[in-house]
RNA sequence: GUGACUAUGGUGUAGCGGUAGCACAGAAGCUUGUGGAGCUUUUAGUUCGGGUUCAACUCCCGAUAGUCACCCCA
């Protein structure tokens, strides 16, 4: 390998999606969009670019966060690799306000890009569904939202045990802080480490760094006995009796510190090697406020395909790869092939997924090929076939043969594919 | 951004301070209409750059890349 020949290993952080891995990636958003289509949820989607105002805070000119692919355009335009979902769908419910249907239900599997190192469950180039309910402040809307991300699970093959949903409501924090008297700056640390609670072991003596120890007791004293409220104890109750049951009131889970005010809740594994929070989502009050007018509600989650592909191999779940072509014509000689070709066209009419073996190879090397690539079923196609139009459908998994005239190759061939 | 660990054909792996092996994959051939196999032949490698040494794939330093953790996680 000499250093004037390009690599051929794909950019830092992001992945080539080879047919045997676009199958796996095909199968989440598959499931994905069935459960959320079973929800009365329409799909949207967005470009990729923003300009990157969208991403800028309010009082300052820096971007939100530095870690994003920013640009600056032939017209000298400001451009971003959308880095979430949310500022987009925001912009765009509030660009339609009036002329939107609320509550609406939106989802989209966008991919998002962020700089950053790259480590595991976490890429530069990712897709993530993103479903929201906009318009809707009660808790019917926050049990769908939840139902919805245990569907999502269900749908990928998973049981109540292999995941949780553990859900607290930042009201709860919002009074204990403003009961500590805590200032802006103190909330948002506490906040972090609130988030980091489960993975730290001296959590107090953190605490008491960053408050003043009176603080710190309040506080300690309030998350002692704030184990649950009355609306979290309702949502658990709705979701119960909705079907869904691995349902938890956890009161550290507050989703970093972000745009959320009321309801969180974040998904865990619960295999032991694996015990880190899958994706989570909540409420946002104030979202669409960038935008001018009234107020939107909304609640909503964004789920990674990383940490749900992660989820599906530990929990052995993965499907198994199946190529698209349900069929390879393996002609013998080259009047063959022309004849090979009429027939493929023959059977795609009918909906068969058809291939032309066009190597020029032996039969023997072309069903070698054909088994290599998985591909359930063959006709060779030579002399005989042409002169008798009778073609021997051979299934490679099993080597049962049919012999059948044109006409009847495709019944056949999706009877045996069940 | 910080740190730790790793780096051998396309892939997965041995190995030793003194000629780099193996398996799979690839290519060619034998068998010529059911042959998915077998056999034969063959292609292809020590990430890069310095240093130590008579001699470095091996030891040391640096770069690069990958992995993992921290950070962050919108």
């Amino acid at each position: 390998m000499s250093k004037d020949t390009l690599s051929t290993e794909p950019y830092k952080g992001v992945r080539d999606f080879y047919p045997e891995d676009e199958f796996i990636q095909e199968y989440l958003f598959e499931a994905m969009k069935t459960a959320c289509e079973k929800f009365g949820f329409e799909a949207y989607g967005a470009s990729v670019m923003e300009p990157s105002e969208l991403y800028r805070s309010k009082n300052s000119d820096e971007i939100v966060n530095e870690q994003t692919y920013t640009f600056v355009d032939r017209g000298e335009r400001e451009v971003t690799l959308r880095p979430e979902m949310t500022p987009t769908v925001a912009r765009m419910v509030a660009g339609k306000r009036h002329d939107l249907t609320f509550p609406l239900r939106w989802y989209s599997i966008p991919n998002c890009f962020r700089y950053e190192r790259p480590q595991r469950g976490r890429v530069r180039d990712f897709w993530q569904l993103n479903a929201d309910i906009f318009g809707a402040p009660g808790i019917e809307a926050e049990a769908e939202i939840i139902a919805l991300a245990h569907a999502v699970m269900i749908e990928m093959g998973a049981t109540e045990n292999d995941f949780e949903i553990r859900i607290n409501d930042r009201r709860m924090l919002t009074e204990l802080f403003k009961g500590a008297d805590l200032t802006d700056e103190q909330t948002k640390n506490v906040m972090q480490l609130l988030d980091r609670k489960s993975k730290i072991d001296d959590f107090d003596a953190k605490l008491f760094e960053l408050v003043s120890s009176n603080q710190a007791t309040h506080l300690l004293d309030g998350f002692a006995k704030a184990a649950s409220s009355a609306h979290l104890e309702s949502l658990r109750s709705l979701l119960y009796s909705m079907g869904v049951g691995n349902v938890t009131v956890d009161t550290s889970i507050v989703r970093g510190f972000d745009y959320y005010t009321g309801v969180v809740f974040e998904v865990f594994d619960t295999a032991p090697e694996n015990r880190r929070s899958l994706f989570g989502g909540g409420r946002y009050d104030n979202l669409t406020e960038l935008f001018g007018g009234e107020p939107i509600t909304g609640i909503g989650f964004g789920m990674g395909d990383v940490t749900a592909r992660d989820f599906l191999e530990s929990h052995d779940l993965l499907p198994n790869y199946r190529p698209a072509t349900e069929l390879m014509l393996c002609p013998m000689d080259a009047t063959s092939l022309k004849h090979a070709l009429t027939l493929a066209q023959e059977l795609r009419h009918k909906d068969v997924a058809v291939s032309v073996n066009l190597s020029g190879k032996k039969i023997g090397d072309q069903i070698k090929q054909a088994d290599k690539m998985s591909i359930p079923f063959i006709i060779g196609v030579g002399e005989r076939e042409r002169d008798s139009g009778m073609y021997t459908l051979k299934q490679l998994s099993n080597g049962t043969e049919h012999t059948l005239s044109a006409e009847h190759i495709a019944d056949h061939l999706f009877s045996a594919l069940g």
